[in-house]
RNA sequence: GCCCCUGUCGUCUAGCUUGGUCUAGGACAUCGCCCUUUCAAGGCGGCAACACGGGUUCAAAUCCCGUCGGGGGCGCCA
């Protein structure tokens, strides 16, 4: 059997897309299940829109994503150049081809003509296509035009009559009425080729066996198949997939959250769970599980069970799939991923000491379970730094009149001052001395405490706040953090007579 | 407007090829309960779908036709 050779060619006018990216992702999929190969190419002949900027950029985020190629621009390959600007004197080859054998033409219609005929076809309830007008022109007149400096697009010559069908992997057979489809245009004025022609020639070229693209590139089909029988090449097999939607079921776009694949890495999305969900978006392993290894995906992938409908992009679950991923990182990786977060936040110094690494590792640890993205750690954070006894709410007061409530915070607070190198075990014997004390247990016991060092009626577990502020406060931190015993003392002054 | 694609819980999907095993399964979200000093997390459970209408058949989510809904295309963009 012939091996698999597929490609992604996105044309650098932007960030990467989450639903390029998809489709990225399963043409990486089915290559590397079939073990074939994966090739990059930049479709960069609208040169208006291009940048190099934006082909780095797309290079940045399909690899942020987890996604390698065989070939292309940056790494080579025996069948480059991988950018269509570089390819144009082959194009040229092509056409002149076409022109020659007749199975192309010179068509000197200007835009506003076309524009024209476009409208009227529209106002009388048809299908607006080119009806070619200048297929009768003889060749050598429009030879002779051309050399006189006339400007000319290059159209390719299409039936009139009859049906064009193929083979759609996930969609099935597709059929197209000829009548219907116009002769397109392969080079435009400028000499520079259409997208229809460069594709058919570049993926013949480049021996690609199936095209795996977006929906929207269906009716774009005949046209390039019709463009491979006029160029004797035998055309590869195509799978269109559906297009990824926002919550409203229009296409995704800003409005609806993040979009581009950099902006995701900036959430704090893993790679490794974006890559996971993409891959469950209009497809589903035979396996019902949710949480997959791009490994296990690319192994299980089936380009034929592909879905066939649109799907919503669905933040909850991308979230979800993401916590599911955080769990499985190491304390190192995950104090890692925070550190660009929580620095960001000005809660660490940009020189971090080994005490400094070993703290954030507990703090990630005890707090991340309570997000689903790196990028709401801060806000968790913040509640360990924010104690404020003066903005304290009137419930929480109200809460503190019961008959414990003072007893058991006069007693905490003159234990703990008497207490150096205060931790959570001494914190649990104290604990045990006031229950005993005073007869106080449960809630009533440790609500009145948890107040006392917080500020606050909820919050973490005591056992992870204590260590968490304690081994905190002995670091030196562009905002310093507040000892369990500094924070009883300041209370204080803010509990008067009547709240006790 | 015309052409093409598509339609299972709110969402992603399993099932559809080869009708019966489907009182339609899973996951996210949501709701409730449990755990718990609080809030999360976690555990358990509930609600929730075959777009509609006709056929074919002993039997249809599964096959056929129509309607309606959604999406895409109709560029010297890709």
């Amino acid at each position: 059997m012939e091996k698999v050779r597929v490609r992604f060619a996105p044309s650098p006018t932007g960030f990467l897309h989450v639903g390029n990216a998809r489709t990225a992702l399963f043409n990486w999929l089915f290559a590397r299940q079939k073990g074939g190969v994966f090739v990059l190419r930049i479709e960069d002949t609208d040169i208006e829109r291009s940048a190099e900027k934006y082909e780095k950029r797309l290079i940045e985020d399909l690899r942020w994503l987890g996604l390698d190629w065989d070939e292309g621009p940056d790494v080579g390959g025996k069948l480059g150049p991988y950018k269509q600007s570089l390819r144009i004197e082959t194009y040229k080859k092509y056409t002149q081809k076409l022109l020659e054998t007749g199975k192309a033409y010179y068509c000197f219609c200007s835009p506003e003509e076309l524009e024209n005929e476009r409208k009227e076809a529209l106002e009388s309830g048809e299908m607006p296509i080119y009806k070619g007008k200048c297929r009768s022109i003889p060749w050598d007149e429009a030879l002779q035009r051309i050399e006189a400096g006339e400007q000319a697009t290059v159209r390719l010559l299409t039936p009139d009559k009859g049906n064009i069908s193929f083979h759609d992997i996930v969609r099935g057979t597709l059929t197209f009425d000829l009548k219907l489809i116009g002769d397109p245009i392969l080079v435009r004025s400028s000499g520079l080729p259409a997208y229809n022609f460069a594709v058919v020639i570049d993926d013949s070229l480049m021996q690609i066996t199936h095209v795996i693209r977006g929906e929207d590139h269906i009716s774009n089909t005949p046209r390039q198949l019709l463009t491979y029988q006029a160029l004797s090449l035998s055309p590869p097999r195509f799978a269109h997939l559906s297009m990824v939607m926002g919550k409203d079921n229009t296409r995704l776009s800003k409005r609806h959250g993040a979009i581009g694949v950099d902006q995701f890495e900036k959430d704090g999305i893993l790679s490794s769970a974006l890559f996971n969900y993409l891959a469950l978006l209009g497809w589903a392993p035979p396996e019902g599980k949710d949480i997959w290894a791009k490994k296990e995906l690319a192994e299980l992938f089936n380009l034929e069970k592909v879905s066939r409908s649109s799907s919503i992009f669905d933040y909850d679950k991308l979230h979800w799939i993401n916590r599911q991923h955080i769990k499985n990182l190491s304390s190192r990786q995950k104090a890692q991923l925070a550190y660009p977060h929580l620095r960001e936040a000005a809660f660490l110094p940009e020189k971090m000491s080994d005490a400094h690494w070993r703290w954030l590792e507990m703090v990630v640890e005890g707090l991340i379970e309570r997000v689903d993205r790196f990028s709401d750690l801060p806000t968790q954070v913040a509640l360990l730094f924010d104690f404020y006894p003066s903005e304290m709410k009137d419930e929480i007061r109200e809460e503190l009149k019961t008959d414990c409530a003072p007893r058991i915070i006069k007693l905490f607070s003159e234990k703990i001052s008497h207490v150096e190198n205060f931790d959570y075990d001494k914190f649990a014997m104290m604990t045990q001395e006031i229950k005993k004390e005073t007869g106080c247990k449960g809630k009533g016991l440790y609500h009145p405490l948890r107040v006392v060092l917080t500020a606050r009626g909820s919050g973490l577990d005591l056992d992870k706040f204590i260590p968490m502020v304690e081994e905190g406060a002995k670091l030196k931190l562009p905002k310093p953090l507040k000892s369990c015993s500094q924070r009883v003392a300041e209370i204080l002054g803010f509990l008067s007579e009547s709240d006790l």
